[in-house]
DNA sequence: CGGGATCCGTGGCGATACTG
DNA sequence: CAGTATCGCCACGGATCCCG
């Protein structure tokens, strides 16, 4: 059903939500990460995988379509057989790493106090 | 608490992984930006739910219950009858407010591109 | 007024198996 | 190697009703 079906009133595609959408979900801000430390290059699919443990094949390939999709990602085949894809961060990809890169700053800062005060409200 | 482990989004316990579920979920940004933009002053219960079109009480309820035991919110109760419950965000609160207004202004900024970029992928 | 309690649909995500 | 297809679990979140 479309989202003005029903007359829709409030938050219209508000791009804070949609964003935090996107890299809310589990693998996303893992994948954008491994692929801005690689730098300028290209990595395969199976690397990407080697780097980001616990990740299974199918999540690994839909979030890489997700990204692909956004135009965060760039994807590259080579026609080889057997297949190797390659993938590396567009130019608007690795402008996101900045804000990224602040929030796990952040995190990894406060998280501790956070921690902490849920110990706290356990009484 | 693993040492050494500073940095790495692949710990289990990983900050940035723990931080994105928590602003991840629905309300919970968009209750930290209001009750920013609030300054220094405390919001009621009904206010904030008026200043966030959308949200439902449970949800809000929730929300704020999760941001509090996080410690990112201060919750204030008058014991009137009917009661009147007043919040504000701690300087916790306040410091996150930060990296998360940077991540705002991206969106506003580059959500249009991933929009025209998942239009392009439309053929 | 603020917020529990309950029911329920939807979707994220994992496990597994198969394919070009 | 790099996906695609199918299944099932369960947490997120919305609606509704009730309570101090």
């Amino acid at each position: 059903m479309t989202p003005s079906s029903k007359g829709d009133l409030f938050d219209p595609a508000c791009p804070t939500r949609k964003l935090l959408d996107r890299i809310g979900t589990k693998w996303t801000s893992m994948a954008v990460k491994v692929l801005a430390d690689a730098g300028p290059a290209e990595v395969r699919f199976a690397d990407l995988q080697r780097r980001m443990p616990g990740v299974s094949q199918k999540m690994l390939s839909v979030t890489l379509q997700s990204l692909t999709r956004d135009g965060l990602v760039a994807r590259r085949v080579e026609p080889t057989v057997p297949p190797k894809v390659h993938y590396r961060l567009t130019d608007l990809g690795r402008s996101l790493e900045v804000p990224l890169a602040a929030l796990r700053s952040w995190a990894e800062e406060h998280m501790p106090a956070i921690d902490r005060a849920n110990a706290v409200a356990r009484d």
